[in-house]
DNA sequence: GTCTATATACAGATAGAC
DNA sequence: GTCTATCTGTATATAGAC
């Protein structure tokens, strides 16, 4: 816990970097090394294996979706409006890093997943008391995950959002007359 | 075209099932011939290569992406019903062709992106006309992402629905309610 | 804390027998 | 059409100098 070194966490970065832009596949350490502008010997000083860099990242990804989470509770704008806007993606450091594990996710890694879900069962908790009832809570819940799939899926880098303001804004308004 | 031999198509079935089971990365020539139970001479003299694996994977979706529209254009239970049913998993081949394509492109496989993207738009299309709006279309097509995504997470195998049959129900009742 | 050099393993793909 | 054997590249990881 306390504060990791900065290196370290550039190289957790690097490695996001080169997840997002070319798959899992392509996040070699050689890849990642050259994406942080250090040897392997120094990628490896840091993380020891590719699986100690797989577990640094997700462990990231819990943190930090626990502080999006109170952003999201805590919003003036409600809290399934912030959520949802907080579903497509703005290539925040939360929103690299989730893609990150997605991908990782789909590639098979099982603590990927289990992170995952175990977020996504968090946030369900959150959203609960905003919604009507649990069939309400199940569509805001599946929008959402369609926002972070669609976004998910573009290769070279975290894309922009797909739909323009206006359209985010009708969508929001339409789940929360259909959910709120 | 025309009908291609039965080994072959029993290679690609071994093929998805490796992938669904354990990620592409796992998916590699050895397990796949083993999975298949021929030899990895004998993979190659179906799919040359592992690039071809891929290609022939993804010609597949297309082809039942196609063959699973009209059946839900057809569908005497409406069109937004059928497509939000034919969105939860139920293990056909389809499904599991779809999902092995989702983690071929989440693995960076630029071909496979591209494909689901074509995909989803012939989708969307199709919905148009029975959605009272474009908000509304989004709505049902971000659900059914949502739906995808959700069962492509699960490692192991295609999972069941995380929704009952009640639920899926109510939800597809939401869902009409706000987009028909 | 960062580097170079190297050991080891395994991937994709070829050659050619049957 | 399917097999075994093998080549070649490349990935992870170690060793040890600076």
């Amino acid at each position: 816990m306390s504060r990791p070194p900065r290196a370290r966490e550039s190289v957790l970065d690097a490695y996001e970097d080169v997840v997002i832009a070319d798959g899992p596949a392509a996040a070699t350490m050689d890849a990642v090394a050259r994406a942080a502008g250090v040897s392997k010997g120094g990628l490896l000083y840091h993380f020891a294996s590719k699986d100690a860099l797989q577990s640094a990242v997700i462990e990231r990804m819990s943190s930090r979706g626990v502080a999006e989470m109170a952003d999201v509770a805590a919003s003036p704008v409600g809290a399934i409006a912030a959520f949802m806007r907080s579903s497509i993606m703005h290539n925040t450091p939360f929103d690299r890093t989730i893609v990150t594990v997605s991908r990782l996710a789909q590639n098979g890694d099982a603590v990927a997943s289990d992170a995952l879900r175990r977020l996504r069962d968090v946030w369900e908790e959150t959203l609960r008391p905003h919604t009507r009832d649990e069939t309400a809570l199940q569509l805001v819940m599946l929008v959402s995950d369609g926002l972070y799939f669609n976004n998910a899926l573009s290769t070279g880098s975290v894309p922009g959002p797909d739909l323009d303001d206006d359209a985010l804004a009708a969508l929001i308004a339409l789940v929360e007359r259909s959910a709120a």
